[in-house]
DNA sequence: CATGAATGAGAATTCATTCAT
DNA sequence: CATGAATGAATTCTCATTCAT
C-alpha cells in the first residue's frame, strides 16, 4: 500500500512528524501520478509503456521502480487516488446543498464537472468500472468506491423519503439511477453529443429524473 | 468484409449457391468468433493471445489467419457480429410491441436479456463503449450502431409526443436516459448488485423514468 | 534427382518408352520450372514463397510437391535448367563460330544474349555464384558447371596458342579474363548503365581482351 | 544514421567531447557490427536470425534493438561500415602510387588484399551487388559506391590517355574491365581456384589489360 | 538515491510441408 | 493425381523489470 487512506495518514503525522526525506518521496510519488494519469489515459494500461510514464514524469525508468513496485501499482494507485479526489469533491458539494434537489444536482454537477476537468482521467475510471464487472482481478476495495457513491445518494433520498419529499419508490433504484444518468451524460459530453452548456445539460437529467416523462 | 450483411447473404444465396467450402469457411469463422469471445470477455484485447483464441477454438494458431487477417480483425469481427444481433433483437421487440410504454419496456428487456445470455459480450461491448469515448481509431461505424440505438428510442418518442403521451421534454435527452439507466441495470445486474428478477428491475426502471420520483 | 542429364535421358527413351504418364509429368515440371524461375527471380529464393510459385504456374500448392520434394528443390532444378540451356546454346555457338577470335565473340555475344533473354534468370544464376564463395552448400556440381565455361574457353585458347594466334600468356588466366568480362558487361547492361548496341559492347571487350593477348 | 562521416566525427570531436557513454554505444555498435559481418556472411541476410547475431555478439537478443532498429538496419549498417573501409584503403593506395601503371595495380592488389583479410565481407558485397541488378530497394547510395570506384578508375585512366599513355580507347570500357577483372580474381582466389601469389595473379590480370590497351 | 543499459520472456504473424478428401 | 485447409515451428521485435555504476 503506497497511499494510507487520509485520515490514517493525519494521524500519524502527529506522533511521527515527516522526515525530509518523506516529503521528497510524497513529492516524487504524486509527480508519478500525475504522468501516469495521462498516459494511461492517452494509451490505455496495456499500451501504455512504463518508459512513456517515465518520459513523462521527467525521471529515469527505473526510478519508477524505487516508488512503486509494478506498472498495475502505478495503475492502482493513480486510479486511487482519482477516486479519492472525486469522492472528496462530491461529498463536499452535496454536504454544501441544502435541498434534497440541490443535493442531488449538485452530485451530477460536480461528477461531470471533474470530469471534464480531468478528461484523461474518466477514461481510466470507466475502463476499470467496465472491467470490474465479473472481472475478479480489482479489489473489492474499487467496487466499494463505486458502490459508496451511490451510498451517498441513498442517504439523501432516505431523509427525503422520511419527509415525503418523493415517492414511494425503492431508493436504491433511484440511486443507482442518478449513478447511470450522470455517467451517460457524461460519456455524451466527453464525446461531444452534446451542445448545451453544463447547466443546461444537468438541468435536463435532473428534471428527468425528478418528474419522468409522463404527462400529470 | 467478413460477414456480409444478412440480406445480402440471402439474395445472393438464390444466385450463387453456396459451395461445400463456403460453409466449412462459414462454420469456422462462426467458431472462432464465439472462441474469441470468451477470450476477448475474460482477458481484454491486450491480454487475449492468438494462441488463447486458437486454443479455445480447437485450431492451431496458424488457421486464425487463414480466416482472419490478424487479430484485431478477429475483434472487430466478434464485435461487429454481436452488434449486429443485438440490433436485430432489439428492433424485432421494439415493433413487436404495441403501446409507447410497451415499446421502451421491449427495448430495455431485450437489451438486459441479450446480455445475461451473452455475459462475455457484454465485457467487449462495454469496454469499447468506454473506448470510443475521444479516440479516434474506433471507425465510425461503431460509433454509428451505438447512436443508432438512440435513434431508435427517439422516433419512438417522437410519435408519442405528437400523441401528447408525453411531456414535452427533449426526446433526445429522454432517450439517451432510457439507453443510460438500461446499461446501468446490465451492469449492476451482471455484477449481481441486484436480486430482483429481470420483470421487476425493468420495471423499477421505466417506472422512475415514466414518472420520475417526484410526488404528484 | 528429377531431371534426368539429357543423354542419359535420350537413352533410356529408346529402353523404356515413355508412357502419357511420363509426358504428362515432365510437362508439368516444365511449367513448375518456368514459374518458379520467374518468381525466384523476382523475389529471391528466401523470399519466394511456396504459394507464389504454385499461383504462377497455376497449379494448387500440394501438387508442387508431387513433381518436387521441396522449395530447395525446385529452386536447384530451375538453376540447373538454366544452367544446362545456357551451356548448350553456348557451345553450339562456340562450335559453329570458324576464326578463334570469332569463338570468343560467339562465347561473349551468346551469354550476353542469352541473359537478356531471361534477364530474370540472371538474378538466379549471379546470386548463386555468389553464394558457391567458400559456401559449402552448393552442390559440387554448380561449381563444375560454372568452370566448365572457363574449360570451354581454355580449349579454344590452347589451340590459338598452338597456332601462335595469342601470346605466350597463360591460357586459364586469359579464360577467366573473358569469363570475368563477360560477366561484368551482362551486368552493366542489366543495370542499363551501358547505352551502347549488343554488338558495340561486345566488340569493346573483345578488342581490349584480344589486344591484351595478342602477338606482337 | 548510426555512423557519422569520419570527418564529421573527428571535428565534432574537440567541439563536443565524447562522453563515457558516447565510448561505449560506439564500442557495443562496432561489437555488433562484427559478429552481424560473419553471421551475414556465413548464412545470408534472410537466414541469418537476429538470435544468430546477439548470440554471436555475446549480448541478449533485446539489446540488439537498443543500438540498431532493425535486423535490415544492422545489414545496412555493415555493409557500409565494409563499404567505406574499402573505399578509404583503396584511395589512399591509389593516390600514393606514382605511375599510372602502379595506381592501375595499386586499386587492383588493395581490393583484393582487403577481401581476402574481410573474406566474410565479400559476402555481402557480391550478394547486395547481384540484388542490386535490376532491384529498386538498394539505397542509390549503395549503386553510387559501386559506381564510384568506377569513376576513380576513369579518371586515372583520362590523365593517361591526355599522355598518349594507353590507346584511344573509350576510358569508361577499360575502367569498367579493371573492376570486372578484379572482382573475378578475388572469386578466383577466395574459392581456392588459384594457386599463385598475390601479387603474381595481380601481375597477371594486370598485364591482360594493360597489353590490352597500351599504345603501339 | 537515481540511472538507463541489459535482459529475455513472450507476442503476432508467416510459410514450408502434410494429408484427408 | 490434385487439392488447399491445417499445422506449428520459427522469426522479428517489444517491454516490464533488474542491477551495476
Amino acid at each position: 500500500m503506497y497511499e494510507g487512506a487520509p485520515s490514517g495518514g493525519t494521524r500519524r503525522q502527529k506522533l511521527v512528524p515527516r522526515t525530509r526525506k518523506d516529503v521528497i518521496t510524497e513529492f516524487r510519488r504524486a509527480e508519478i501520478l500525475h504522468a501516469a494519469r495521462a498516459v494511461f489515459a492517452a494509451r490505455g494500461f496495456e499500451r501504455a509503456t512504463t518508459a512513456d510514464i517515465a518520459r513523462a514524469a521527467g525521471i529515469a525508468k527505473g526510478t519508477l521502480y524505487l516508488y512503486y513496485r509494478s506498472k498495475r501499482d502505478v495503475y492502482w494507485a493513480a486510479l486511487r487516488h482519482g477516486l479519492q479526489e472525486l469522492r472528496r469533491e462530491t461529498r463536499r458539494a452535496v454536504n454544501a446543498a441544502g435541498s434534497i434537489e440541490e443535493k442531488i444536482r449538485a452530485f451530477i454537477t460536480t461528477k461531470v464537472r471533474y470530469f471534464e476537468d480531468h478528461r484523461e482521467f474518466f477514461k481510466i475510471y470507466d475502463e476499470e468500472f467496465g472491467h470490474a464487472v465479473a472481472r475478479q482481478v480489482v479489489p473489492r476495495e474499487f467496487e466499494a468506491v463505486y458502490l459508496d457513491q451511490v451510498r451517498m445518494l441513498e442517504s439523501v433520498l432516505q431523509q427525503a423519503a422520511r419527509r415525503k419529499r418523493v415517492r414511494a419508490v425503492r431508493v436504491d433504484a433511484a440511486a443507482f439511477a442518478v449513478f447511470d444518468l450522470t455517467r451517460g451524460l457524461i460519456t455524451q459530453r466527453l464525446r461531444g453529443w452534446s451542445k448545451g452548456t453544463l447547466d443546461q445539460d444537468v438541468a435536463l437529467v435532473f428534471d428527468l429524473w425528478w418528474k419522468g416523462i409522463a404527462p400529470r
